[in-house]
DNA sequence: CGGAGGCGCTTTACACTGTCAAGATGTGCG
DNA sequence: CGCACATCTTGACAGTGTAAAGCGCCTCCG
């Protein structure tokens, strides 16, 4: 898994190859196959781990945030920003739901996980279980959308203007953008 | 390339295969090649005829709005959707950089086009030539990260609940959600 | 103490992929 | 006719994911 994390950082999701990954962990090229069964099993395993840590990052972010609830959010999409930024490939990969085991238990649970970190801090302590599209739901999902398109569009380099850190603009941006997130 | 449309909508960006398509168009393999260069060149054609009719739906959309500035970002964003949902394989491909080639002018060309069409109606008319990180941006940044991220939430299942249409929720889900977003 | 079982891995094989070099086939034009 | 050109085919090669079978070694249990 960490020479798939490492594959995946350098070369981007597309230039994953189970063998490379395999040649990597000095193993022979269906060794992985007899842990992971697939290579969509270990991509899984994978996004699955990534979406824990993102878990882990935005719970850090909310205990360290004040009382303040715009303050609590702010913090928690910047917390966001920071782990899509720092884990690039892991975080495409987290979203290439072609590649992944959808029906894995796990692999759902970390994210639905994820989402509820964010919920619970947009609309209040008031998380009940409720279906993916209950209408109650629209200020987590707006708070989501923006946050996770902003990223992806800055993993994508649209904001990179020529000469200077790719990533930069999109910390300096982040706020303004926000600005026009009402909940 | 109309091959290529076909395998992707029904297969996935995933299921892609220079060699499946060549099969379809009744070719041989390395047909493709001659006119496309690559498999990479072949979807970046795909892919940039893929902005370009965004950017006419989305033109078309503003057309037909009335003069109220609002409600015209609600048409280009229910316009956005519709062409996500409608276009699935397409839509995904189009953000899969990776697999295309982002040095190809023309195809640069038709994203900013797209984007400058919800750039102009965002914040007015006053379409000036900007660096992509400029702060005076950060309005239309902010509804593109919002649409597109919800667009592809959608896509990916986000707001599926069992039994029933799998992208009905989105369409219902989407007005609620651009209560959020203020402009 | 000795055998059974299984875990972790390797070897071998197969079908499939993208790409390259070279050759075939037709079509239009002087 | 003859030549050039566009389009496509053929053949080959390295690389890929996956399946089946086999091999060594450790652990557990009688």
């Amino acid at each position: 898994m960490d020479a798939t994390v490492a594959l995946i950082e350098e070369r981007g999701v597309e230039g994953f190859s189970l063998r490379e990954v395999a040649r990597r962990a000095g193993v022979s090229p269906t060794a992985p196959a007899y842990h992971f069964r697939d290579a969509r099993g270990l991509l899984t395993a994978v996004a699955t781990e990534g979406f824990l840590a993102l878990g882990d990052g935005l719970a850090a972010a909310e205990a360290n945030a004040g009382d303040d609830r715009r303050a609590k959010l702010l913090a928690l999409a910047h917390a966001y920003l920071e782990f899509a930024l720092a884990n690039r490939g892991r975080y495409m990969l987290m979203w290439r739901k072609g590649l992944l085991d959808m029906a894995d238990a796990e692999h759902v649970a970390a994210g639905q996980r994820a989402f509820s970190m964010l919920d619970r801090s947009v609309r209040g302590n008031a998380a009940k279980r409720v279906r993916p599209d209950d209408p109650a739901l629209a200020p987590s999902l707006a708070c989501w959308s923006m946050v996770h398109g902003f990223a992806l569009l800055a993993l994508d380099g649209a904001f990179e203007s020529q000469g200077g850190d790719p990533v930069a603009p999109a910390r300096t941006l982040l706020p303004l953008v926000l600005e026009h997130l009402r909940v």
